[in-house]
DNA sequence: GAGAGAAATGTAAGCGCTTACATAATTTCA
DNA sequence: TGAAATTATGTAAGCGCTTACATTTCTCTC
């Protein structure tokens, strides 16, 4: 037996509720509402009206109870104050909405077990499937993920070599073009500002490949100088001012992202250093930021918002029985602005 | 009866299949889950190995409808692409998750048909609670809320004569204060931009605590230029284009928010005026944006984390029972940085 | 206009959980 | 030591929907 809470006296009407207003079975109210087409106009009317009399509203616990189904998918993003995952999250959102989906959010904060507790919190609280970034996790979890059934769609990554639905860009490969302009200019001292590694494959990729381009060109990828930070204009400043320090400095600096690019530029200039004649810097997103700062950020343009798009696309289509399909490969593309140039000649 | 799809055949453990295990009733594998303390620590423990051998996750639509609460809040927000609503919904996402409770997420883009529209989708959907941006809205939603009865606190605007729960700042104190250092340098011509005022109350405050300013220096309202237009650098930029086609060009352009001061800003040079030397421009958020571009603007710093974060402590306490209790009033910051500075003696 | 087939509607059995209430086990204390 | 108070557990009645299947009603066709 259910009481209702104290303050929560209300009763809301129910199916049973519009089924007797309109003169009706309840099984005729709930194909109104879930397939007219299978209910006779005149009828259909008449239960509608009655609806809006009634001012009624599924009970969602009910539904999800009885058609196994929520309509909610939930993803989970590292953090939502990184523009990119805010943008493409919103792109998801709006093309859920035109399926008639629910978005149910979560973050991570790039923390591995957050993003654990976080998948089992949405399964838990009946999304669909689910969005996740990055194919770097414990399998236990993609295991816990099978056997409940979720369907998952892994965004920002594309590796054929994994068989998991994906949908996403080459990191390794984009990074190794814009990496391969910096060499091709004749830069010889590179230093690498990237984020954290460690549970974050997209930022593995990315260092990857400077180190492909590095051996494009027949150099050693030690010779690369590497600072792993975390997520900020500052971790990026600190990078570059700790390798402005070393005995060889860097004569283009390659960052993981546009933020720790732009902060590796405003350090730049506060050290009195011209960017791109004393040194060249490089990011990764072209977030609106790497057009605003001066000297524009060369960068590598990732359709985040189409990304976005795709995703929720093909999370429908999973839930609509279709199987993962193949992985996608969207297309990056190389913004050559002003804070690449080759070095100076002097030594 | 059910069938379950066709591809979906597994079936997954429940509550009763853990009582069988453990050898107890249902009930108290429930209590188990739901208020442990109510368990002897022997009974427990057989009970949660049970769980985990099973692997068993409860089934979120029964829950739901047993205990007549999902666990979800809902949050509107105009889109997520917009900074402060971002870093202010990551807030309030990680508080919530503190208190067990999940983030449903929907985006109006501005548009009240969409918002109304989102409400009712997330009403239905669950969300034991609502979070929405500003107080303009028909207010037959607002009873709609209310029949249903589904707490709903209100963020970013703080207006004591209206009676709902609500979190947020006096955008329009807040803009006062920055008009009035502008004036107060000497400024006379005056350009506003602000975003469309149509169903957003926080623009409209901040369009009046400019004419505020302008009133106390004892000058005509009228006398500001005013263009309402959208979010986005490009329309910023427009709009300082064809402030300075008019007749009596501003010699300060005072913007609804940093990104459209952004774009103005980025206008200004392109069509060679110096900043702030030939003219001042200001913003309002105090977004990362602010600090980064040359030279750097002067705003109101609102606290968009700390916002989030007390809503969703505020919706928390709401959903335990305690009262919509008191709005809150939480203060800005002036951040006279380089953009402001007293007009040119010339005219 | 009778019979077959299609379309519309009704019947009712769950979906898997929570919780009021009943009952059993344990503790307390005079 | 036994009655009362307290604590732990069990019983079972829903929560409000969806949908397989049964039934009724309509539409053809010959």
């Amino acid at each position: 037996m259910n009481r209702r809470n104290k303050e929560d006296d209300r009763n809301l009407p129910t199916l049973a509720d519009v089924a007797a207003r309109a003169g009706v079975s309840t099984a005729t109210v709930s194909r109104c509402l879930n397939s007219p087409a299978q209910v006779q106009e005149r009828t259909r009317d008449r239960v509608m009206t009655a609806v809006a009399d009634l001012g009624y509203s599924p009970n969602f616990g009910a539904r999800a109870l009885a058609a196994r189904r929520t309509g909610t998918i939930g993803a989970i993003i590292p953090t939502m104050e990184n523009a990119i995952f805010a943008r493409a999250l919103q792109a998801f959102q709006e093309e859920l909405h035109l399926n008639g989906i629910t978005l149910l959010v979560a973050s991570s904060s790039y923390r591995p077990e957050i993003e654990e507790e976080q998948i089992r919190t949405l399964v838990a609280r009946g999304a669909d499937a689910l969005l996740l970034i990055g194919h770097d996790r414990a399998p236990a979890l993609y295991e816990f993920l099978e056997t409940r059934g979720v369907p998952v769609l892994i965004a920002w990554v594309f590796d054929p070599a994994l068989r998991r639905a994906s949908i996403g860009f080459d990191n390794r490969r984009s990074m190794a073009a814009l990496a391969g302009e910096v060499l091709g200019r004749g830069h010889r001292e590179i230093g690498i500002i990237s984020a954290e590694v460690e549970g974050n494959d997209r930022a593995r990729a990315r260092v990857e490949g400077v180190h492909d381009a590095l051996r494009a060109h027949g150099l050693d990828t030690g010779r690369a100088q590497l600072i792993e930070t975390t997520y900020s204009f500052e971790s990026g400043g600190a990078a570059l001012a700790s390798m402005m320090t070393h005995r060889t400095r860097p004569t283009a600096v390659i960052c993981g992202n546009d933020v720790l690019a732009v902060g590796a530029l405003q350090m730049a200039r506060k050290l009195g250093l011209r960017v791109p004649q004393d040194i060249s810097i490089t990011g990764f997103d072209d977030i609106e930021l790497a057009t605003v700062v001066e000297p524009a950020l060369t960068t590598v343009h990732v359709p985040h918002r189409e990304m976005g798009r795709a995703a929720a696309r093909r999370l429908v289509a999973m839930l609509a029985g279709e199987g993962p399909g193949n992985s996608v490969c969207l297309e990056t593309r190389l913004c050559l602005r002003d804070t690449l140039a080759p070095p100076a000649r002097v030594l």
